[in-house]
DNA sequence: TCGTGGCGTAAGTTTTTTCTTACGTAAAGT
DNA sequence: ACTTTACGTAAGAAAAAACTTACGCCACGA
């Protein structure tokens, strides 16, 4: 799944919160929804939303279906914003060496 | 700003190339208009969505507007996330001990 | 001072997202 | 078998986001 679709997923609050909630336990779709003020069924459409985006892993387990966070989706991010990130950095830091040098040769 | 506006702000295609053009350079509002297939005031209003989320930065000369990445908010999205998530790594690797622990007792 | 280029804002429409109610299905309990 | 529990999915209403055209405001060059 690509980068901007994870980003999408956590945009929205209720799922921004809801990862929260799974990131370091499973829980079942029932004990996520009943965190949250909104009917079931929207908390089970956000669990697709984010199942979908592959931030979240779902286990069936007789009836329940478990959620928790994919841990490899969250390095994913951490990786692509560094990635993106640090190119930009090394290139400032290239320029501010430049003004360095400049300001001696003045 | 909070750190769910600025991802929300990345959310949307168009304003995640235009971070994506202004990232290392400053671009006037015209010339980031020009790259999209969207009229310019539309361009206009995600440059606005991207400035108050924090993200851009802008700077008026004469009657042009130059807009540029802060680079700050990227760190503070990276922070965020990173503490957002060693922790979950930290308890994982309690967890694992201790499962570790257990299997030496049997 | 008159036009022109550069750009934001307003108002309203279209598109997308989010939510609700109704319903269907499968596993578990009785 | 019958009922209840646990869920997802469908369909459509409601809310939010994104886009368009129209307009207005500087700054600048002629």
């Amino acid at each position: 799944m690509p980068v901007l679709a994870k980003i999408r997923a956590l945009s929205n609050e209720t799922r921004f919160e809801i990862v929260k909630l799974v990131r370091d336990r499973e829980l079942e779709a029932g004990a996520v929804a009943r965190r949250f003020k909104i009917s079931r069924p929207a908390v089970s459409q956000h669990l697709g939303v984010l199942r979908e985006a592959g931030l979240l892993r779902e286990r069936r387990v007789g009836s329940k279906r478990l959620y928790v966070v994919r841990a490899e989706a969250f390095d994913e991010l951490l990786e692509f914003i560094e990635g993106y990130w640090s190119p930009r950095l090394q290139r400032l830091k290239s320029a501010a060496e430049a003004i360095e040098r400049d300001k001696v040769k003045k």
